[in-house]
DNA sequence: CCGTACAATGTTTTT
DNA sequence: CATTGTACGG
């Protein structure tokens, strides 16, 4: 009690109101960098602080990380143990209740989940079995197939509304998608397979057809938290309903100016419809910004303010003073990642960390150039966005075998694993598959080696009768028997880049010692795909430069932001360019993107640009950049170092940074000895000249490496 | 029936 | 431009 002095203290009014109202439904709208994740925090440890036992909270995230980060920040705060508390996305929350209570509609508790490109496999599967690929050329894709079935189900419309307005191309063949997609669905129940959206539908079918389990979820968390609900859909919404339907303690947190999934089914509107669904809704508005600067909230409220649809609120803030963003058009990429590169260093030199510097793209290839030179330059990175591990197809081979060791029914898994083998091919597969469904291994053993010569089959079948999952053997182990079998394989199949695969291959290793069940494992892989780089960059020796799609952005802040490819076709998305409301949603994305920065803020639009199909073409700069009044930033030019000694040129006369407008430090006007001074580190003495780099052990700081390109030394006698 | 060599095709954001 | 589908030879 008396510590809640302090962090309540600590809050202004609005954010005080809803921490401290903890029974009943509760509507917080909360403003890009109003301090929402702090409200959460505090009201987490409010909870326990009147006595709530921890394991009675159930906290939604959008990303499991950060619920581990709030949940974290609450134990520090009451220095008590949070780690009770369930936290996670719905998806992660579903998956757990239907591992549990999923023999209810006929699954069990080893069900098997599927990935975008299982089910996309799926599709494939079944189309061939149906019949559908055969002579009709034009029949969808399965990557398009997937992503029709996806939207029937969270965007709540039917295939033939999606087909006229998506893909009127594929009306024709209306009858035998829907075909397809309700073999798709058998299937998957027959097999006990379950995709990303069946984990949502399933168990709210469980929570709509059982009482007694809305009773037992009653029970079981007492206070439900939701961070991020502009990204929600209707089945997200619908679930929250049913879980909180016998106490009603439920908050949730948005900001519909920041939805950026509809995509996905996500309504910012189901903020709104919060009150319809729990009549007694108290809602409280965060409209201070905590974050940024007023010259960058200004060019935040003009792009909200240009958008068709009226918004709930106007950000302000106290932190009048600062830089206008800083808007420059290179002639190309490459100058581009060159001036990037050259501002990062020279934040860097500032005393900037890395980490507190990020990049922000539309799409994940957007930043190739910039890696490549970051890569030149030796600046560490990590990326977020993109291509993710799980998604490369040595790595979905491994996991393919644990799948089939896990649930030996899932027959789409044991196809993908056939077909590695040598010498057998789809039609043997298949047989292979059907004789396994009528009689399972170990018993049909002989049976199915009479089908197929392959030496690596017959060591495959040995090998997976000897391994069993839920008893004594570690994930570890098991991971390793498998690889010992798959790398003969691996070798053969991805000859060519072996070596950069087998990296990835060593992350997963190492990964895998964390588990205790290989179970959790698997899931945890489907549930919160690893980024590529983030088993790569164990070994940084410096906090990394933050690359990253807006998309995985959500919610994080960095002292500066750069925003690339601000490009008509790039940003805005070419496949937004249509449709009104898909355009707004970009532009809330970029509201999304400038609201990440706390001091500095560089708009980036190159004049040219590489566009997919035309090669290098002129470039239009992207609408949301014409729109803004020239007030609110300022533009620059710039030489690249090669061309002339690095140097800006301020188009304007208060260009806020006077660092380029000085001289450079030469290359050869310094010895080991000199004494030097450097306007943030101050004064200090040479210890190495390396070439462009050069040591100097500072008064302040110690030994420092800089780079003279960037930096400016003062020679002093 | 398998594996490979060649042609075509559309190219975002994520649990 | 890299993945995905098709044609053909072994």
């Amino acid at each position: 009690m008396r510590e809640s002095k302090n962090y309540l203290q600590d809050l202004n009014p609005a954010q005080r109101e809803a921490v401290e109202t903890l029974y009943g439904p509760l509507l917080v709208i909360a403003g890009a960098g109003s301090g929402k994740t702090k409200t959460l925090v505090c009201r987490m440890a409010h909870l326990v602080e009147k006595g709530i036992p921890p394991e009675k909270i159930l906290l939604l995230t959008f990303t499991r990380r950060a619920a581990k980060e709030m949940i974290e920040r609450a134990s520090l705060l009451l220095k008590r143990d949070f780690h009770k508390v369930t936290g996670g996305t719905f998806h992660s929350l579903c998956h757990t209740m239907l591992r549990q209570y999923g023999t209810l509609i006929g699954y069990s508790p080893n069900f098997t989940l599927l990935d975008r490109t299982d089910a996309e496999d799926l599709f494939n599967l079944l189309k061939t079995s149906l019949g559908l690929s055969d002579n009709k050329k034009r029949f969808p894709k399965k990557d398009t197939l997937a992503n029709l079935y996806s939207k029937t189900l969270n965007q709540e419309k039917s295939l033939e509304e999606l087909l006229d307005s998506e893909y009127p191309q594929f009306l024709e063949f209306l009858p035998e998608i829907q075909r397809l997609f309700v073999e798709y669905k058998i299937y998957k129940k027959e097999h006990q397979l379950m995709d990303y959206d069946d984990l949502l539908l399933n168990w709210l079918e469980i929570l709509k057809n059982y009482p007694q389990i809305r009773d037992e979820m009653g029970k079981r968390f007492h206070f439900i938290m939701v961070d991020e609900y502009q990204d929600t859909n209707t089945l997200q919404g619908e679930i929250i309903k049913y879980m909180a339907s016998t106490h009603q303690n439920v908050m949730v947190v948005g900001d519909d100016s920041q939805s950026i999934y509809r995509f996905r089914g996500a309504n910012y509107r189901n903020i709104f419809d919060f009150p319809k669904i729990f009549p007694q809704t108290k809602i409280i508005k965060l409209e201070q910004n905590y974050r940024s600067t007023q010259p960058i909230l200004d060019l935040a409220n003009v792009i909200i303010a240009n958008s068709k649809i009226k918004y709930t609120k106007t950000l302000f803030t106290l932190k009048k003073e600062g830089a206008k963003p800083v808007l420059f058009r290179a002639k190309d990429e490459a100058e581009t990642s060159k001036f990037v590169v050259d501002k990062i260093l020279e934040l860097r030199e500032k005393g900037i960390k890395l980490s507190q510097i990020a990049v922000l793209f539309r799409s994940a290839y957007h930043s190739y150039e910039l890696e490549v030179e970051l890569a030149k330059r030796g600046i560490p990175f990590v990326k977020y966005g993109g291509l993710k591990l799980l998604e490369s197809a040595h790595i979905k081979d491994l996991l393919a075998f644990l799948k089939i060791i896990l649930n030996p029914r899932d027959f789409l898994s044991w196809n993908r694993v056939l077909l590695l083998m040598e010498g057998i091919g789809p039609r043997t597969a298949e047989k292979i598959i059907q004789t396994l469904k009528r009689e399972a291994l170990p018993t049909s053993l002989n049976r199915i080696l009479g089908l197929s010569p392959s030496h690596e089959l017959k060591r495959w079948l040995e090998l997976y009768t000897t391994i069993k999952p839920y008893e004594e053997e570690s994930p570890s182990e098991i991971l390793q028997k498998i690889w010992y079998f798959y790398e003969p394989l691996f070798q053969r199949i991805y000859s060519e880049d072996y070596h950069r695969r087998v990296k990835d291959l060593e992350g997963l290793f190492s990964l895998v010692l964390k588990y205790k069940s290989l179970d959790e494992f698997v899931s945890d892989l489907l549930l919160e795909p690893l980024e590529i780089t983030e088993l790569e960059g164990e070994t940084l020796d410096e906090d990394p430069l933050i690359l990253s799609t807006i998309h995985s952005a959500k919610g994080l802040e960095w002292h500066t932001v750069f925003i690339l490819s601000l490009i008509e076709g790039r940003f805005p998305s070419l496949y937004s360019l249509k449709n009104t409301d898909d355009l707004e949603e970009e532009r809330r994305l970029f509201y999304v993107a400038v609201t990440r920065a706390r001091e500095k803020l560089f708009l980036l639009s190159p004049l040219m640009v590489y566009l997919p199909g035309e090669g290098k073409t002129f470039a239009k700069p992207s609408r949301f950049l014409t729109e803004l009044p020239k007030t609110l930033y300022e533009e620059v030019n710039y030489t690249t170092p090669e061309e002339k000694s690095s140097h800006i040129k301020p188009v304007t006369e208060n260009y806020m940074n006077t660092h380029y407008s000085t001289e450079l430090s030469s290359t050869s006007s310094f010895k080991i000895g000199d004494f030097v001074k450097h306007p943030h580190f101050g004064e200090g003495e040479v210890l190495e000249v390396m070439g462009e780099k050069i040591k100097v052990n500072f008064i302040s700081k110690g030994p420092t490496i800089l780079h003279l390109k960037y930096t400016q030394l003062e020679r002093l006698l």
